[in-house]
DNA sequence: TATATTTGTGTGTGCGTACACGAAAATTGT
DNA sequence: ACAATTTTCGTGTACGCACACACAAATATA
């Protein structure tokens, strides 16, 4: 392996002069500069990542402003594991990152989180811009800051974010309603059920609700969809009482699609009767739903890679601050469908991280 | 982050001692040894790998064994683009890695290719275990020069390897009888076209046939497979006379299955009357297959994420070369259910290291 | 000639590795 | 019992490579 030292030599200069080129740190002659990137190009020289991280030593935060999770939102607790996982891959580069999670159906909880966080001053930011308006306010501040930030799950226009990690959404709603449509592929109404309303104009829930019909549309199919919203999709008696009620009225439905990882709440109140006669399809593998396709109350499921987002983040930042470019800015992660036989094989990384943390 | 010298501190020993207890390089007393460790453990202390792979610089040679890849056979490629990242994310880490690709259809081939690399006396192989009676003399001499090796894509038992990179074969095939029986729900007879014979016993193509089948028998479904065998399965006029033939005096054939990346060889063989009536089931994401998933002739090719494959058979040997020790020696990728529409989002990478590489 | 500017050099630092060597303890011989 | 020798145990330090700062030399400007 070629390295600075060899450079120099053959430059017949310093190796401070040839890191100097490197760098573009000034200072140099345009002759010697010259000289000395044409023998980089020749020897196709690049620094040694591991050398170059050891001496730059602790050099960059990573602050990341995701929702926080708990026990009925157990969705955001994988792009959590999967940050941490890639902070301690990243660590011994010189990265470090800390974390500060939000409620994800408060606005003010949202900015407040920020305000502390950007205290710390990071260098960089990751975040999950759910609500547009206070989204605005944030990357103002970190503009004027001349902070990176990149959007991870939520993808809005408008901003100049380094870049974007997760999924089409309208696609993967677009492969749900193919999916519905064989295994139901006769004439039929599906039911799309809706929590809270929509926070962000483009959420990644609407665009999958735009995918799901579209697909129907598109390829002229005689299937109906008809929307069923529900404020707090919760297993309290009420939302029951919705559902069945909902779905007594509506004898058409032979389908229901969830466009959020709450469908083994929608599945958990459902009476026996329809869910035996009933294709249910919803997102995201958190163990709730991963239990659904277990226990065939749901048929598919549609991960959008959670854990994957989190540490893709992390390592696309990453190659940010280190290499000061990004090679591919907008990274969409597999839409992956999920039955109950392949559910195991999926992600499999979630499990490492616990044992390695308590490891010494 | 707490370091050697800090542990070293605290004991009240140099950091020599440390490094020979770390590393079990013995010349401790006990009364030392326990004494470190007790601080090792009570700081949760790990090595920093970015300062241990620069001062280990250049100790390891990984040598793969894996089938070559042609135009006909793209399948390979992937694999051999995943371990080429692979090789580049280890290379700063001191590994080394250097190919050997043998031709996959002639066990002479095999041998011989194995004999140049171990030539090259490689620190740890990887490979893919294609002929059981060649693998047993290859094992042999690996073990009798102690070198460790890892399994890849065909998963053998009764050797003493490190582990295994790939997928669950017979699920996969499950999965694929799954399918096929979503989209053809009433009883029909499904065909699966076989190429070669199997040339190791616990082939992945003869798990996926099984797995395919007992989809049918555990589940009690009243559809039935027959089996094709073809010796070389081209696009010669031969093997076109021997499917077509096949399908017409076999009308009940509703649905075709290949438990090997050839399917786009078989859709190209069949007259268009038949393809457009026959539900097509396939296995591996090569150019051709996601061509045929384009053109509506294929409905569903698993892919078994070769890129991933070769990828992390890399990360996974030099977990195990600078840690010596593995977490999870079995690697099963994940099944990937691809369709027209999510196939795009899948395996990105490949596309990404061609550019690197002519890079700078 | 004095002063400012450009261009280049030398070196300590980050952290772990492993070797050469020194000190202390244990063993042997007489 | 005491010196001589071996064994055990531990220290000190020169690498590996890139980085960046303090400083020096060379050149340009006043």
């Amino acid at each position: 392996m070629i390295t600075i030292k060899d450079i120099a030599k053959e430059a017949q200069v310093s190796e401070g002069t040839v890191d100097r080129v490197l760098h573009n740190r000034g200072g140099v002659s345009k002759k010697t500069e010259a000289k000395i990137k044409k023998i980089l190009e020749h020897h196709n020289f690049s620094v040694n990542p591991v050398a170059s991280a050891l001496a730059m030593k602790n050099k960059y935060v990573i602050a990341t402003l995701i929702p926080e999770h708990n026990e009925l939102d157990l969705f955001w607790q994988s792009p959590y594991l999967g940050i941490l996982k890639g902070a301690e891959d990243v660590k011994s580069f010189g990265v470090q990152v800390t974390n500060f999670g939000y409620n994800q159906y408060d606005p003010d909880s949202y900015l407040n989180t920020f305000n502390a966080l950007i205290e710390t001053k990071p260098t960089a930011v990751i975040m999950v811009p759910n609500f547009s308006a206070e989204t605005k306010k944030i990357v103002n501040q970190l503009e004027a800051l001349n902070i990176p930030y990149l959007f991870v799950n939520i993808d809005i226009d408008g901003f100049n974010n380094i870049g974007f990690v997760g999924q089409d959404s309208y696609n993967a709603g677009y492969i749900a309603g193919k999916l519905m449509h064989l295994s139901l592929p006769k004439p039929a109404a599906f039911l799309i059920i809706q929590a809270r309303y929509n926070i962000t104009k483009n959420n990644a829930v609407s665009n999958r609700i735009k995918g799901f019909n579209d697909y129907f549309v598109k390829n002229n199919i005689n299937s109906t969809t008809q929307t069923l919203k529900i404020e707090n999709l919760d297993s309290s008696n009420e939302t029951k009482e919705k559902i069945n009620s909902y779905l007594e009225k509506h004898p058409e439905v032979k389908g229901v699609f969830v466009p959020s990882s709450r469908i083994y709440i929608v599945v958990d109140c459902m009476k026996k009767e329809y869910l035996s006669q009933l294709e249910c399809i919803g997102f995201d593998n958190t163990p709730q739903n991963i239990a659904c396709l277990q226990n065939d109350t749901v048929s598919f499921l549609i991960s959008q890679k959670p854990f994957d987002q989190g540490y893709e983040a992390i390592r696309l930042l990453t190659e940010y601050l280190l290499k000061n470019d990004i090679t591919n800015p907008k990274h969409y992660v597999p839409i992956d469908i999920l039955i109950k036989e392949n559910v195991k094989y999926n992600e499999r990384h979630e499990f490492n991280i616990v044992k390695n943390n308590t490891k010494h």
